[in-house]
RNA sequence: GGCGCUGUAGCUCAAUUGGUUAGAGUCCCGGACUGUCGAUCCGGAGGUUGCGGGUUCGAGUCCCGUCAGCGUCGCCA
């Protein structure tokens, strides 16, 4: 090793001994006379000082020093003068006496430095991102990350789980979203697709008999962006055989309640709550809702279909939905300009005609545009419905349920974090279960699997099956932390004339069923136990409890909203004879603009 | 693919209703300084206001197009 010592270890009880340190030089304090310079690595800072009593040679070479470059340093540890301790430093008892000073390597003037108060535009973090991961705030991130994972780890491996790798190059698997090609070069014209997730793999795994399984997986999928949102993530895949619903949440309950001890010091009581999707739905409009705010959601369709109100009335007698929040406290925070803002969010993002309010006055009457269409009667029996007092702000939808549900939950959503409804350092941790096995498709008759193919329906609901599919609920499972979808699981199918029944239900024959994934349907005859999982989501998981509102900022190299990697300019062209090995030719028109060349 | 926000010095930002030579801090370069820790002080350099077009006597500012980053809807079972 070049060092003795990191940066972060030397305190008072190493005064008087010599130690080399290596590190970058984080800020440069030059008095002509002495110069301070703060090194830094990994593991903190620690005061190096230069001057013309340990060596006076020295302090003359440390005048080439600047912002970034790489040192080694030999010295003495001293304890600071009276006074001069800095607390802010785990090493700020103590200062460095420099008596040989050795330049590894100089530093180009950077676009930026770590240590800057304002951080840089994310698209100069991301071109520079060996930079941007000096800067303190990704270096704890990406530290928390590392615990996250291993304490999930330690946490399987205490519960007997086996950690299993599987392909990255496989074929195109049940789930819906759009798959990353791999062009083969020995079968040309065919492609593996990167996996969206190791489903199918793990289910053959519990086939096996490898009863409990986890992997760190990363996994793909070529969809657009979000903040919350990458191409390429890390889940923590995990499935166990002979159980049902209520072990797999079991399992993970106790996973959750250790991660946030040792990650946060918090004590979760288990089990954790537990909502069913019918109910997240109705109270918050949302199969993944923040659970530390109230704000529920007050339906008054029946209210409307008799009130004088056309567009209620009318609403309600198409049998749609009326159906509204109340917003404690929000009248005199929201001008009509800041409602239109709301207005037009429901109208612009979900298609809802419009946002009717009304105003809880001093005097406890309700004021609104449309207060005239209603009676006294039934303007007292909104104002107690919504519970509302002086001061409230009542927004309502008149649409589909759909709508509804999204309006709402958007408004309620945005108007929870503007009116601080709760405290943000929070973690709330909770379950959406019994989810709806299908949902319809656009505009056909057939059904679409709302998980995957091979979710089993609840024991109590197979009759449904054939009598009324829309009604079946599912052995299906999400763990929601803070409004966001943490991780979701399902128990599969493990009888294969359930399985034929489903996929019909989907639409799917036996031919082409055996055509996409006949490798799984044989396996599950070769005696398949009853088995079930989950996945969660690592990058979000640790982005919560970073207390962050950005995945990016929890991935060491992450994408651009187009999914471009500024660092290493991937995607790129390749060359033509890469392409000729894989027999790819790419016609004229479909090169997009090389985007370094059009960036500037 | 739609909608929205942003784009000004290496970096973070400012610039009144469209009006003189586009400013500040920081970084960088040069100088001073033996106790700082956002060091301080003096001096200097640094700009085709993302790009292209238009309106105007005059555009960083208004309009159109385009590119990039971000947010969001669709999409992501």
């Amino acid at each position: 090793m070049l060092r003795t010592h990191t940066c972060g270890e030397l305190t008072i009880e190493n005064v008087g001994d010599t130690a080399t340190l290596c590190g970058w030089v984080d800020t440069i304090r030059d008095f002509g006379g002495v110069t301070f310079i703060d090194l830094r690595d990994r593991y903190g800072r620690t005061q190096v000082v230069f001057n013309p009593d340990s060596n006076p040679q020295v302090l003359t070479e440390a005048g080439k020093l600047k912002n970034e470059y790489v040192i080694k340093v030999v010295g003495q540890i001293r304890p600071r003068p009276d006074g001069q301790s800095n607390k802010k430093l785990a090493t700020g008892e103590i200062e460095f006496v420099v008596s040989d000073l050795e330049i590894l390597n100089e530093c180009k003037t950077p676009p930026f430095v770590p240590g800057q108060k304002d951080v840089p535009g994310e698209d100069l973090r991301l071109k520079h991102r060996y930079l941007d991961l000096r800067r303190e705030k990704m270096l704890q991130t990406l530290q928390l990350r590392s615990r996250i994972i291993k304490t999930m780890r330690d946490y399987c491996a205490d519960h007997d789980f086996i950690d299993i790798e599987t392909p990255i190059l496989g074929r195109s698997t049940p789930e819906g979203a759009r798959d990353y090609l791999v062009p083969s070069r020995v079968f040309k014209g065919k492609f593996y697709a990167l996996p969206q997730s190791p489903q199918i793999y793990k289910q053959i795994m519990m086939i096996a008999g490898y009863d409990r399984y986890i992997q760190v997986a990363r996994c793909f999928r070529d969809e657009d962006l979000r903040a919350d949102r990458q191409p390429e993530f890390t889940q923590l895949d995990l499935e166990m055989s002979f159980v049902d619903s209520d072990d797999v949440i079991g399992m993970i309950d106790g996973m959750m309640q250790r991660l946030a001890k040792e990650l946060l010091g918090l004590d979760l009581q288990l089990p954790l709550q537990r909502l069913t999707y019918d109910e997240a739905m109705t109270r918050f409009g949302h199969d993944a809702p923040d659970l530390r705010f109230g704000m529920e959601i007050v339906d008054i369709t029946d209210l409307a279909s008799t009130c004088g109100f056309g567009v209620f009335k009318s609403t309600a007698e198409a049998g749609k939905f009326v159906r509204g929040v109340n917003a404690k406290g929000a009248a005199p925070k929201y001008s009509r300009k800041r409602i239109d803002e709301l207005t037009n969010m429901v109208k612009d993002d979900f298609g809802a005609k419009g946002l009717a309010w009304f105003r809880c006055e001093e005097d406890g009457s309700l004021f609104s545009p449309i207060a005239k269409f209603f009676t006294e009667e039934e303007l007292a029996d909104l104002k107690s419905r919504f519970d509302a007092e002086p001061g409230d702000l009542l927004l309502l939808i008149a649409d589909t349920w759909d709508i509804s549900c999204k309006g709402l939950y958007s408004i309620r959503k945005r108007m929870g974090v503007e009116l601080e409804l709760y405290d943000p350092k929070e973690m709330h941790f909770s379950w959406i279960v019994e989810f709806p096995m299908f949902e319809r498709g656009d505009e056909t008759e057939r059904w679409n699997a709302m998980h995957h193919p091979f979710t089993a329906p609840r024991d109590q609901d197979l009759d449904q099956l054939d009598s009324d599919a829309g009604t079946t609920r599912a052995k299906a499972y999400d763990l929601v932390i803070n409004g966001y979808e943490a991780g979701g699981g399902t128990i599969r199918i493990h009888d294969s004339e359930i399985q034929k029944k489903v996929f019909g239900l989907l639409g799917l024959d036996e031919e082409s069923a055996q055509e996409r994934f006949g490798f799984l349907l044989d396996a599950l005859k070769y005696g398949a136990p009853p088995h079930g999982g989950i996945a969660l989501g690592i990058d979000r998981v640790v982005m919560l409890f970073a207390g962050l509102d950005n995945i990016r900022d929890c991935i060491a190299f992450p994408k651009t909203q187009k999914a471009y990697d500024m660092m290493t300019e991937a995607p790129n062209v390749v060359e033509d004879l890469q392409l000729n090995d894989l027999g790819i030719e790419i016609s004229e028109n479909e090169i997009s603009d090389d985007p370094e060349s059009i960036s500037e």
